[in-house]
DNA sequence: CACATACGGCTTGTATCTAAGCTGTATACG
DNA sequence: CGTATACAGCTTAGATACAAGCCGTATGTG
C-alpha cells in the first residue's frame, strides 16, 4: 500500500485511492490511519490526506534514533556482564550479514535488518526492540526509492558489521558504539544526507 | 476509550464494545487498531482482541527506553556545543517542574512531562521527540491505576529535576545522565518494579 | 470407542449508505 | 468596488449490511 508511488506533497482522498485500488474505502481508511501513525501521511479532518514529503533530514533523524537505541542495547548488555556482551558478539560474527558472499542480493536488506535486530533484541527490552523495528520499517520505506545496494557496497557493509561484532566479542562496548556510529554514518552518506551533528560529531566527512 | 476499565487478559470483540458504548463498530475498530499499535491490545484475526495484561516488566522497559532517548538527547546536545547544553540547563532550571510549590496537584503529571519533553525536543531530532511522547503516553496509561503522587514525593522529584538541570547548566553531560538515571530509577521504584538491570546497573537498591 | 466431518455460532473484514463538515465560488448587498 | 453570505462540491466520519473465516460441538462412520 502506497509503496513509494505517490511522490509527496500530494493531497489525496480515500475514495480516490479506493477507486484506483479497486477496493472499498474502509481498508484504505485503515491504511491511512496507520500511515499517519508512522508519519508518512498527515490527515486533515474533513479535508484530505497530505503525503508528507520525504524530508531529507528525516532519514538522518531515523539513523540517529537507531544509533541511540542500538547504543542503549550495547550499554545494557555491557552493564549486565561482559560475558553477555561477548556472547552476542560471537553470535553476530556468525551472522550472514558478516559474510555477504553467500547471500543473494534480494536478502541483503533482510539480512542487514536481522543483524541489527539481533543486537537490539539481545538487550532484552521489548519496548526498545519494538521501536527499533518500527524505525527500520520507516527507513526502508523512505529509502525504497533510492536503491543503494551495489555489490561494491555490500563488502563494506559486511566489513563494518564484522568490526562491530568483533568489538563486542572483545568486550569493548565503547569501541563497538563508535564503530556502529561509523556504520550508520556511512549509511547516511550513502543516502545523500551527509550526517552532520550526531552521527559524525567531531570532524569527519 | 478503554480508560483503564478492562483489567487485562480479557478477550473482547468489536461488537461487544460498540454495543456497550452505543456506537458503531467502525470507530471501535479504529480505536482497536490504534491501541494495538500502541501495544495495549493484541488482535487475533477473525478471533478477537486480547487486552495485553499490564506486565510489571513493561513499566521498567518503558523507563529504560525513556532513559535511552533522554541520554541520547543529552549526548547530542553535548556534541553540538557545551553552550547548547548550558542553555538547555538554564531553561530547565526555570521550568515549573523544578519548583513544585507553585503547582497544583492536577498539573503535576503535565509539568513533569513537559520538563522531560523539553530536554528531548531540544536535541532537535523530531523522530526521537515523537517516540518519547508516545512512550510517555504508554507509561501514563499503565500507571493510571497506581497513583503515586503524594505531596511528599513531589519535592523529591522536583529536586531530582533541579539536579539534572544543574548538571546540564554546568556543562557536565555524564553527571546529568547519571542523575537522570537515578531519577528514572526512583520512578521505577515508586511503581513497585525495582529497577534491576539498566536503571540501577551496579549495586544500588 | 476413536476419529473424521459437517454444522452452528461466534468473530473479523469489506462494502455501501447516510450524515455532517469544510472550502471555495458565486452572488447579493452596502 | 469591497464585504458578507448562501450554496455547491468535495471531503471525512459513522452506521449498517453483507461476506468470509475460525472454533467448538455434535454427529456420523469405521
Amino acid at each position: 500500500m502506497l509503496d513509494g508511488n505517490y511522490p509527496g506533497g500530494d493531497l489525496l482522498s480515500e475514495g480516490e485511492i479506493a477507486q484506483t485500488l479497486q477496493m472499498s474505502r474502509t481498508p484504505v481508511r485503515e491504511a491511512f490511519l496507520r500511515l499517519q501513525a508512522e508519519g508518512f501521511l498527515h490527515l486533515y479532518p474533513k479535508r484530505g490526506a497530505l503525503v508528507v514529503p520525504v524530508n531529507p533530514a528525516e532519514a538522518q533523524a531515523l539513523l540517529e534514533t537507531r544509533l541511540a537505541l542500538e547504543s542503549f542495547a550495547i550499554d545494557k548488555l555491557a552493564g549486565q556482564s561482559t560475558d553477555a556482551l561477548r556472547t552476542v558478539g560471537r553470535e553476530l560474527l556468525e551472522h550472514p550479514a558478516c559474510h555477504p558472499a553467500e547471500l543473494p542480493d534480494a536478502t541483503m536488506h533482510e539480512s542487514d535488518r536481522a543483524f541489527h535486530a539481533h543486537l537490539v533484541t539481545a538487550a532484552g527490552n521489548p519496548v526498545v526492540a519494538d521501536l527499533y523495528n518500527t524505525l527500520r520499517d520507516r527507513q526502508l520505506r523512505i529509502t525504497a526509492t533510492a536503491r543503494t545496494h551495489e555489490t561494491s557496497r555490500r563488502a563494506t557493509v559486511a566489513h563494518q558489521h564484522t568490526q562491530v561484532a568483533e568489538a563486542l566479542r572483545d568486550g569493548n562496548p565503547e569501541l563497538a558504539k563508535t564503530r556502529l556510529r561509523e556504520h550508520l554514518a556511512h549509511t547516511a552518506q550513502a543516502l545523500g544526507t551527509a550526517g552532520s551533528t550526531f552521527l559524525t560529531p567531531m570532524n569527519e566527512g
